[in-house]
DNA sequence: TTACCACCTGGGAATAACTACCAACTAAAA
DNA sequence: TTTTAGTTGGTAGTTATTCCCAGGTGGTAA
């Protein structure tokens, strides 16, 4: 299904870099301060391409930095997401995950391995696009879940509809580059 | 606001009696035993009308039920949910709320006191209403999640924008009856 | 009506995912 | 440089949820 331009690794190449290119001076704008832990920290993030947890994050940074601890990783994701260079996913109820990717799109989330992938959907965009309140409700965001079974899940066959149990850690299909 | 029909209270209470009354037959068919404490978990959720989180449950059934257990609360939500007798709902990335109400529909969240209110969003149904898959996925459900600030909260004045912190309890404006 | 037992329950211990705290450190302004 | 407000790393604490298992009980077969 050829999905979205901004899904294509050549789109995400670019949109890496430029973000890279970008992210000392967005801290000096926000009066914060440029620390290597907080570069290593938007790298992995903005390398990444599977909406990792706060704890993988820390995994990866660790191979350049042996020494920075899983606090500053939560904190600096958390700090991330508050001036806008990142966004927290918090689908069905494991723990949170995280996306560099701060273009909007919404979230697919498979239910069997709990994989999260990208999706644009436009008809989701219009939803709510035009109207600043409901009610007595300021809208602020809406979000759509959608809940699927990937094409890897289906062949297993098990998963008939249900939600799965928590905690339960996603297939590692194989080792990130 | 005069919400939709499903949200009247005239409803809401033949909706209970409805549900109560069809509990034990539920409960046989799927083979489970129809226990003091399955009882009293149901009654406790339909008559809720906030999204009780499983703590919440726990205090309400244990006025007449000094003696069950939060295990058992625990255990019993999940087994409702998995029976389809309860929706279980995971919004921002607090503890899980549990609905009663499992007719279709969504929710919206404020993000000042974290209350949850139920919304009728019939754009939103259609959204992926009519397909099956999405690419190699096979579409399982769509949920919507309308983040608001409520009156309340927009006089009080706080709450910009951003996501609230967690564990922050709700205002409990009022006891429950 | 009773006996049986597969299923249920209570309560405490364990776990996952954060979050708070604070002394030591450091980016960056002066 | 010097200064210091902002940042960091450990570690302890918290919350929400799940695990475990000995003892209890609903439902049914006799
Ligand atoms: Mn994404
Ligand atoms: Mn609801
Ligand atoms: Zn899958
Ligand atoms: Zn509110």
């Amino acid at each position: 299904m050829g999905g979205p331009a901004f899904l294509s690794k050549q789109w995400h190449v670019r949109y890496r870099a430029q973000r890279a290119a970008e992210f000392g001076a967005y801290c000096r704008e926000q009066g914060l301060a440029v620390t290597p832990q907080r570069v290593a920290i938007i790298r992995a993030l903005l390398s990444a391409e599977d909406h990792p947890r706060a704890d993988q994050i820390y995994a990866r940074v660790r191979r350049q930095h042996p020494h920075i601890s899983l606090t500053t990783v939560y904190r600096t994701l958390e700090q991330f997401c508050e001036m806008g260079q990142a966004r927290k996913v918090t689908l069905l109820h494991e723990g949170a995950r995280y996306d560099g990717n701060i273009t909007p799109h919404h979230h697919v989330l498979c239910v069997g391995c709990q994989r999260v992938f990208d999706i644009a959907l436009p008809e989701a965009d219009r939803l709510l696009h035009d109207r600043e309140r409901l009610g007595e409700f300021v809208l602020l965001r809406c979000l759509v879940e959608v809940q699927v079974l990937c094409g890897q899940c289906r062949r297993k066959g098990q998963n008939s509809t249900g939600v799965r149990p928590r905690r339960q850690r996603p297939v590692q299909s194989a080792a990130q580059s």
